[in-house]
DNA sequence: AAATCATCCAACCGCACATGT
DNA sequence: AACATGTGCGGTTGGATGATT
């Protein structure tokens, strides 16, 4: 039978707005809000169908957007959040809370994804594209592999939070003798989602050769890289902010993991190596974490959103890069970046914070 | 100056899901 | 349970604009 169309199509406009029909749609939800979109365009004197007068509310007329170019950490975020959910624009908008997930989608297609791709990362699994070329022609069913590579990453990513505030928790009370308890109560979750460490969906392995402590001379070796890597290649025209854009997300996630960044040998995918680990290296923190989990251990901190933690870390890490100022591995064994683990101690516990405070309203889950 | 190419982004389309009857 | 309706979401398109030749 199929669903009838949205509207009557004969006799309605399409096509771009003008000034005219953007005021009349203004003023009559500025006076009746937009109750149903389907009955609004009579109402308010449009001919449009109400799929088109809802659209132009939420992707242009609301007056809580923010418009124009993009900041750096806004940026930051959508690398980072997109390597963890995808290509869930509306969640990912949820972070970025003055833009719009169709001018994030478009800041993605028309930039971002453009940027990951010529610095050879795949756009979608966010991993080096040599990688995924080797698991295809080892794998015939190469959409699959590249979905669980996807998911384990995640997981992984999840994974890591979780076992960064249970260590970082546990220094806190120990100095601290906080009292404030995570709650991992019945719908945690960070329990639900708890993995076997031989599930399928990790296939990423921990190399043990990669050093687990990482310095600001390795991370400015990483943006070097790339720049070096520019200067050699006549195709290459991503600026210095566009790289550091994708190097302070390398940071950010092999800074927060106990890994490196940067291999010798000055091309984009060794750099990866790192990331990639860092994102396997948690799958091993599982069994402490769960242990510790159920001891019900950690502060809850994270006043600030999940966004602006996210920035706070992440800008700081790239100044940490760019000053050449000492960085750690946050793993809580380096013992010299107190700094630099309380702003990731932000970071992850507010990712924690998230999962635990949208067991059903967020997409993410 | 004109033609061509590249980029941007608002808007459309179709599908999925939730809810109401 | 079946169907109708409303809404949200992600993918895609096409016109406008800018850059380059």
């Amino acid at each position: 039978m199929g669903r009838s169309p949205c509207c009557d199509k004969v006799g309605l406009k399409k096509g771009p707005w003008t000034p005219e029909e953007d005021q009349k749609l203004l003023a009559y939800i500025d006076e009746h809000g937009h109750g149903s979109w389907r009955a609004l365009p009579a109402r308010a004197g449009l001919q449009r169908c109400g799929k088109s007068c809802r659209l132009r509310w939420t992707n242009y007329l609301r007056p809580d957007i923010k418009r124009g170019k993009f900041s750096l950490q806004e940026e930051q975020t959508i690398i980072q959040l997109h390597a963890l959910l995808g290509n869930r624009w509306s969640a990912i908008a949820t972070h970025l809370s003055k833009r719009t997930d169709n001018e994030i989608k478009n800041y993605w297609n028309t930039h971002l994804k453009k940027r990951l791709t010529k610095m050879g990362i795949d756009p979608i699994t966010h991993k080096p594209k040599n990688d995924a070329l080797l698991s295809s022609s080892e794998n015939a069913n190469s959409k699959t592999a590249s979905n669980l590579s996807h998911m384990a990453q995640w997981e992984s990513a999840r994974l890591e939070a979780e076992a960064r505030l249970v260590r970082e928790s546990k220094i806190r009370s120990h100095n601290h003798n906080h009292n404030h308890k995570l709650d991992f109560g019945g719908n945690s979750h960070l329990k639900a989602w708890n993995i076997n460490l031989e599930s399928p969906t990790s296939t990423l392995s921990y190399n043990e050769n990669v050093p687990p402590i990482i310095t600001s001379e390795e991370i400015g070796g990483a943006n070097s890289n790339i720049n070096n890597k520019k200067n050699n290649n006549e195709d290459e025209n991503i600026n210095n902010d566009e790289n550091n854009v994708v190097v302070s997300m390398i940071e950010f996630v092999g800074t927060n993991s106990s890994s490196i960044v940067k291999e010798e040998g000055g091309d984009d995918q060794e750099q990866w190596k790192g990331y990639e680990s860092s994102l396997t290296f948690t799958s091993n923190l599982h069994h402490e974490l769960t242990m510790s989990m159920d001891q019900g251990v950690g502060d809850v901190i994270a006043e600030e959103g999940f966004t602006n933690l996210l920035l706070k870390t992440n800008s700081e890490d790239l100044s940490l890069s760019e000053s050449g100022g000492e960085s750690n591995n946050g793993g809580g064994d380096g013992g010299s970046g107190s700094e630099f683990y309380e702003d990731n101690n932000n970071y992850w516990n507010s990712i924690l914070n998230l999962v635990n405070s949208s067991p059903s309203d967020s997409p993410m889950f």
